[in-house]
DNA sequence: ACCCACGTAGTACCGCGGTACTACGTGCCC
DNA sequence: GGGCACGTAGTACCGCGGTACTACGTGGGT
């Protein structure tokens, strides 16, 4: 049994949600919200396995609602059922720690099948969205893992120089990689010639540019 | 009514799959394929609607196959369907062009909610495979368009020096700016210090790190 | 009329970064 | 033993990048 905390501005939505998840064995209405306020008090109160989170309402929103619940480490996981679906909402959702996206106009089943999915603790996106959400995914991740050893001009750099490489990616400085490395500024500097050499970059900033490409470096990891 | 081309080595998943889809009046199974290099072939000769097609499969697989048949600009959308849930197979797959990643255990009901959604162009993941994707998602995408106003540094430069920081962001020198935006190179060199001094860098790298974090500057924009 | 933010431009100076070399020790493979 | 790849280190040189100033025109707000 999945127990379901209904939040939603409108009563008749609610009233909806609440005839059809009750009219299953597998799920049951703990709870109905009208608002962000109300429901990340009732989420701490009730406890449910699923928060069915409406996104346009008054006050506090869903979005920041889902973000509290969230970061409140309660147990339940938050999907959110929106009618409109716009980037950003979806965005904004997934950042505030939302489990799924779902649209109103699913249809029952698909409903239950995400309702049952995020309680396990897996994710569901509407179908409709997923395709852009990829479209986004692969603009982003442009080389993942497996093709960085396919990039001739990484494969053909030393394993020292690789980590030489990394470092540049991170800003550092041909002192400060010499300090850590505990190296001669001088043996960094060879080093960095050669990666610029061998990747075919005209100075350390486009090797910067170069590791962002293929992934060797990522936003925040320092 | 959608057509499907069914492609596996085992023809009693080929045999299963293609009772349950004729079973229903949606679906069609219009053709089978034991492998990459027949599917290649017969989703040009049937131009169906969807290829359901298995990864694991001798000579070549279907990421290759999906590859190939994207690729030549068939109509058809390919959705993978496999036991495997590993990341490189899913990645792989979605940079192949696939329109959706399922698992063979998913229920009857999802498949059938699969091949209709990417038969519409919509795109499909298994819920146990989208949280996994979500997570990669946000490491990603650590900040979105809508939270770029949001930080205080990025907000506090003029447009004249936004523009600057892209710039530098592409990993242009000062001179190369000068001459895109037509301005003397003392001129960028006081809009880039004035950039470093309030974003809070020391150099244009880390003002290159710096418009990657927060999404100003992406892969492969240049 | 005044000031302020902004964009523009200049000079002078210093230091880090990058290049072009040379050089040597180690481990590995023929 | 000889050769090769790799990591280490040095010297010498030059130029771009960054800082610290000053300066001026223009548009908008008081």
């Amino acid at each position: 049994m999945t127990t379901v905390l209904v939040v939603d501005d409108q009563p008749l939505q609610r009233y909806g949600f609440r005839i059809l998840l009750d009219s299953v064995a597998e799920t049951e209405v703990v709870g109905e919200a009208a608002h962000g306020a109300e429901a990340v008090r009732k989420a701490a109160e009730l406890r449910p396995d699923v928060v069915l989170m409406d996104i346009r309402m008054p006050g506090m929103d869903g979005i920041e609602a889902t973000r509290r619940i969230v970061a409140a480490g309660e147990r339940s996981r938050v999907l959110v059922l929106t009618t409109f679906d716009l980037d950003e909402y979806v965005h904004a959702a997934l950042r505030a720690g939302a489990s799924g996206f779902l649209l109103k106009d699913a249809r029952p089943e698909e409903l239950l099948a995400g309702i049952r999915a995020v309680s396990i603790g897996d994710a569901v996106i509407a179908p409709a969205l997923t395709r852009r959400l990829l479209d986004e995914f692969a603009q982003y991740v442009p080389a993942h893992r497996g093709d960085l050893a396919e990039d001739p001009r990484l494969s053909s750099l030393t394993d020292r120089e690789r980590e030489i490489l990394v470092a540049v990616g991170k800003g550092w400085t041909n002192g400060e990689i010499a300090g850590h490395f505990v190296l001669s500024e001088s043996t960094v500097k060879t080093h960095v010639g050669r990666v610029l050499a061998k990747i075919g970059a005209r100075d350390r900033i486009q090797a910067v540019i170069f590791a962002y490409d293929l992934g060797l470096a990522r936003p925040s990891t320092d």
